[in-house]
DNA sequence: AGCTGGCTTATCTTTATCGGTAAAACAGTA
DNA sequence: TACTGTTTTACCGATAAAGATAAGCCAGCT
């Protein structure tokens, strides 16, 4: 339940990462060059098995110039699943 | 430099968690027990003391219903109320 | 003064990130 | 089949996050 949501979320995370770098035509190699990050852990953040530091993800936000934002959420906000709406229109799905 | 960048950032993120948590009247053992982290954790964070992990943040945003988005940047100039598009030029001030 | 509540700081232990290196799996392609 | 480039996985050591606990601090209040 809770682990589950933990590793959609950073799976989620992954999956954009490693769209941007395909976008920009960069290798793990390069973008570790950019970012000061070992290819390895690269590729454990963009495959969802890392959690990863704040930090981490800004430095590799700011290597693929992207707002660290765009790596987080879809910018595309869909109707709510859960119960309550907060009274404004997030739901947020209840990360944990 | 890059250390001081890298505590800037961490440092906003913190102010933005400690206003959050401000507006609901919540004390930090409050939230502790909403997130499960611990109030020394807490406060070390809101002090931009401590580079926490994306689940780590993740829990703090849900418990403060707010998306991830809204602890990590300014979102000031967004108000809108469904077209979300950064279109334009970002500059991200180069975080490291 | 003595409280009380809220926040900070310190110490400790457990656990995980992270870089480095190396090895292994997986494409493609000749 | 080999060869090459890219990615994944595994191990290591150093560093740091996070929980727990305790102590310190700083308001406000009786």
């Amino acid at each position: 339940m809770t682990a589950e949501i933990e590793s959609n979320f950073l799976a989620d995370i992954g999956r954009r990462v490693r769209a941007l770098r395909a976008d920009q035509d960069l290798t793990l190699e390069q973008l570790a060059r950019l970012t000061g990050i070992s290819a390895p852990a690269l590729s454990l953040i963009e495959t969802g098995k890392r959690d990863a530091r704040l930090t981490t993800l800004a430095k590799i936000a700011a290597a693929l110039r992207v707002p660290i934002r765009a790596l987080l959420e879809d910018q595309t906000n869909d109707a709510s699943t859960g119960g309550d709406a907060p009274a404004e229109g997030y739901d947020l799905g209840d990360y944990l």
